[in-house]
RNA sequence: GUGGCCGUAGCUCAGCCUGGUAGAGCGCCUGGCUGUGGCCCAGGAGGUCGCGGGUUCAAGUCCCGUCGGUCACCCCA
């Protein structure tokens, strides 16, 4: 084996990527018919971006981002989420002298330098959208209810949208006061990393899985006690709009979010079919972070969807996509030389009526490329034969039922562009 | 980054315990059918047994290391 893939990286191959095909084809048709509009940024960006606003503390920053020194000395690196290059390239391109507000999507690869399992792997695709300009609830219902639909349009019928606020810059901090008021008087019981959290972000102990923290933070104040009057109504509007969507959710008051840059909304949702590594999709607020960039004040809302995950639940639900297909329309089958320059001219002809059309290249016997028309799943075989020639004919044969029948030469596109529209 | 399990043909796996000439099914190619696919039959190609080291007369098999996969932890999509 002399080289394989980098770790936690895949191939996709041709046997499977009719259903990445159709799984993209269908998120685009969705967005779009949400009113989103597609936006490519680059696979890598200035460190900087990821660095401030996901946080120091995150776990992004501190052990899973691809980071490289280029030739000229910058430090890049590969794009671990998406939602802050969106906000950079928003920004950069004078985003807030667009029509207003500002609906984007992406189907993209993210790469974080983590430990692969079921589920995970260091390059990933993922299906985000932003709603960038809106500060009031709708924007958040609007684009939450995206991925929501999505999954219901797929047949996964029961997701369970688990809801919180965190709060913002105004109430969060008499929040984490609190927090490290309660935490404070357990901390022999908290393990190492909470007791570093304690000082650093206490919000992520609520989601600590230790067993010691666990029980502990289940008897710490929740943030519902704190939210300011904003807030507060904030929340309450986006619960009113989720419910107005027949969106059902839980209120989960221990998701936090890894990420810094969240304010009030954060959403997750998980799946039962996918071991340790259950998350679909998350997202949440983020009216802070255009501020991070050195942009101007900008509030935003939105997700990201992991689609490998996706994948593997409707796999695992009995649900596959119905995969894109790419066979032949036509096989060209040809025996002997003058047969075969017949035949590469008759294929040019059917492609470029937009006929899906192949045939041998191999010079392989007649016996042969009949089997390779049956395995490529191909609707019509042409055979060219001498006899064929002699009359200015083909012999066309349908693979399906074995039936065949003489057509001349002239008019063999016309014949299977019939085929195609179901006049046999 | 930590721990458990697993790496033999393109794929799924047997052989390992008890060291002694590397196997099966599927897939691929060819022929049976010299101009007709699927089904059937026959043949062929394809492997430094993940890699490196050690023990031994002899290692796919035993030991150590390493890389990769997988599951769990951390965390996330």
């Amino acid at each position: 084996m002399p080289y394989q893939v980098p770790r936690g990286m895949r191939d996709i191959l041709p046997v499977e990527i009719g259903r990445w095909q159709a799984l993209e084809q269908r998120i685009r048709a969705l967005a779009e018919r949400f009113g989103f509009r597609e936006l490519r940024t680059p696979v890598v960006e200035h460190t900087e971006v990821f660095a401030r606003t996901s946080g120091e503390e995150s776990d992004l920053v501190q052990k899973e981002m691809y980071t490289f020194t280029d030739r000229g000395g910058r430090s890049l690196t590969l794009r671990p989420e998406g939602t802050a290059a969106v906000m950079r390239a928003y920004i950069e391109h004078g985003g807030s002298s667009w029509p207003q507000p500002v609906k984007l999507y992406y189907i993209a690869p993210m790469f974080r330098y983590d430990r692969p399992q079921l589920g995970r792997y260091r390059q990933h695709a993922q299906f985000g959208a932003e709603i960038v300009g809106v500060p009031g609830p709708e924007a958040d219902a609007e684009v939450i209810g995206l991925p929501i639909r999505l999954m219901q349009s797929l047949g996964l019928a029961q997701v369970e949208v688990r809801l919180n606020s965190i709060g913002d810059p105004v109430c969060r901090p008499r929040y984490l006061e609190a927090l490290r008021d309660y935490f404070s008087r357990y901390t022999d019981a908290l393990c190492a990393d909470c007791r570093r959290r304690l000082q650093t972000n206490p919000l992520r102990i609520l989601d600590c899985k230790e067993e010691g923290c666990h029980r502990i933070a289940r008897e710490a104040p929740t943030i519902y006690g704190y939210l300011d009057a904003a807030c507060r109504e904030h929340f309450e509007g986006v619960q009113a709009h989720f419910q107005a969507l027949n969106i059902p959710f839980v209120l989960d008051p221990f998701i936090v979010r890894g990420l810094d840059y969240y304010t009030r909304t954060a959403v997750e949702v998980y799946s039962g079919k996918l071991g340790a590594q259950n998350a679909m999709f998350g997202g949440g607020r983020y009216d802070g972070l255009a501020e991070q960039l050195d942009g101007p004040p900008t509030p935003g809302v939105g997700f990201g969807l992991g689609l490998e995950r996706l994948l593997l639940v409707l796999e695992q639900e009995g649900l596959p996509i119905p995969a894109v297909e790419a066979a032949p329309t036509v096989f060209v089958v040809a025996v002997g030389g003058a047969a075969r320059r017949e035949a590469i001219r008759l294929v040019d002809e059917l492609r470029q009526a937009e006929i899906a059309a192949d045939r041998d290249l191999l010079n392989r016997a007649v016996r042969a490329q009949m089997r390779h028309a049956d395995k490529l799943g191909a609707r019509v075989a042409l055979i060219l034969g001498d006899a064929e020639l002699a009359t200015r004919e083909a012999t066309l044969r349908m693979l399906a039922t074995g039936d065949e029948r003489r057509v001349p030469l002239a008019q063999v596109t016309s014949a299977v562009a019939a085929i195609v529209d179901g006049r046999p």
